[in-house]
DNA sequence: GACTTGATGTATGCGGTGCTCACTTCGCAC
DNA sequence: GTGCGAAGTGAGCACCGCATACATCAAGTC
């Protein structure tokens, strides 16, 4: 009990504030420093520092909220797809919540400091599995290693390619398509190609 | 004349030195800094701010580099691919650059200040002309650039996956294995998988 | 109910960063 | 020879991550 939002004692749940203020400053595009935060929340400099021994420790925890984010975000009202359509679909989910929260994806992938933090790599493990879950399902007959990591890498590679604007578009929604369009061009392209 | 390596005049060609001092420090994997390269050179802090408005313009001048080293790296002893198993390869030597030159290529993609620097945009498009020429080559029946962008994502999403630690491997060759794999699993996976 | 204790937050300060601005130096065109 | 403008210097600002020493205060113990 009095585990809910009501401040706890010294100064309030200083903690998940920090999270929560760092994560608004993510989506709202700007920089991130501890500094930052803790002017947002009121707290003196260092403050944070008696949640998060440094930075990195701040950053794989926003990391594996995100990552949960991910996952929760790939699996909400959509069942495990079992056609190529909808794995093109699921795909097009990875990149629309990369083009949405472009920081924080950036934040959950740009960097390795993994080994570290358990409950980030526990994330990660979530997000790979269920996508290579998705991927095995609907081709049952190809190895499935190796075709969920080059699946994985398809629509991972195409949401850092369009969040670094080495590819753009006119729109979230035509970006979108050609995310699919490429999916089951690069999926169909041996059959589409008669060769053998 | 007199444009060869000799010094010039006031204290040497620094713009030049400053960029080897920086490409440098990111092949050494450390952390690279205007005030470090500096100090590397022998001049003063403030005088990099000569031959470069800001960092971002530094930046821009080791990714042109560094894109322009990879697009020769990909064609270098390499004719344009005409097979399946040719284009894996070549899939696998982006990976590898990726791998040999981790902090560069971070630099190279992990950024958007694209619109800046002409010169690292034209690298950047070089690149990308590049992969797209070879792959439609392959898969002449795909839409061209349906395909052309499916299969840069797949083998930039593994290096970035790679490179970031979301995957590993016991070894670099094992790794651009994997990849090779991947690249022909996904592209034969709906032959594999018969289904229409 | 006073006392201790340990978790939480503060104050100060170090060395680093990118960058600005006023200054000096010096090669080169005239 | 002289002036000019490009190239380099030095001091300084605001910021950063972080360590260290100190203050506060909720809570458990006698």
């Amino acid at each position: 009990m009095a585990s809910t939002v009501k401040t706890t004692y010294h100064h309030g749940d200083l903690r998940a504030a920090l999270i929560a203020a760092a994560m608004e400053m993510l989506e709202r595009g700007q920089e991130f420093s501890i500094r930052a935060i803790a002017r947002e929340t009121g707290v003196s400099p260092t403050a944070p520092y008696r949640h998060f021994p440094d930075r990195d420790a701040l950053v794989s925890a926003l990391a594996a909220q995100g990552l949960r984010d991910l996952e929760a975000n790939l699996t909400a009202d959509r069942p495990l797809p079992d056609s190529v359509e909808g794995l093109a679909d699921l795909g097009a989910a990875y990149v629309g919540f990369a083009l949405r929260r472009p920081a924080l994806f950036r934040l959950m992938f740009g960097d390795e400091c993994d080994r570290e933090s358990e409950e980030r790599v526990r994330a990660a493990a979530a997000v790979h599995e269920l996508l290579a879950t998705a991927i095995t399902r609907v081709f049952p007959d190809s190895d499935p290693v190796d075709v969920a990591l080059g699946g994985w890498g398809l629509v991972h590679g195409m949401a850092c390619l369009y969040l670094d604007r080495k590819l753009t578009g006119p729109s979230v929604d035509v970006v979108l398509a050609q995310v699919r369009a490429s999916f089951l061009a690069v999926v169909d392209a041996r059959s589409s190609t008669q060769r053998g």
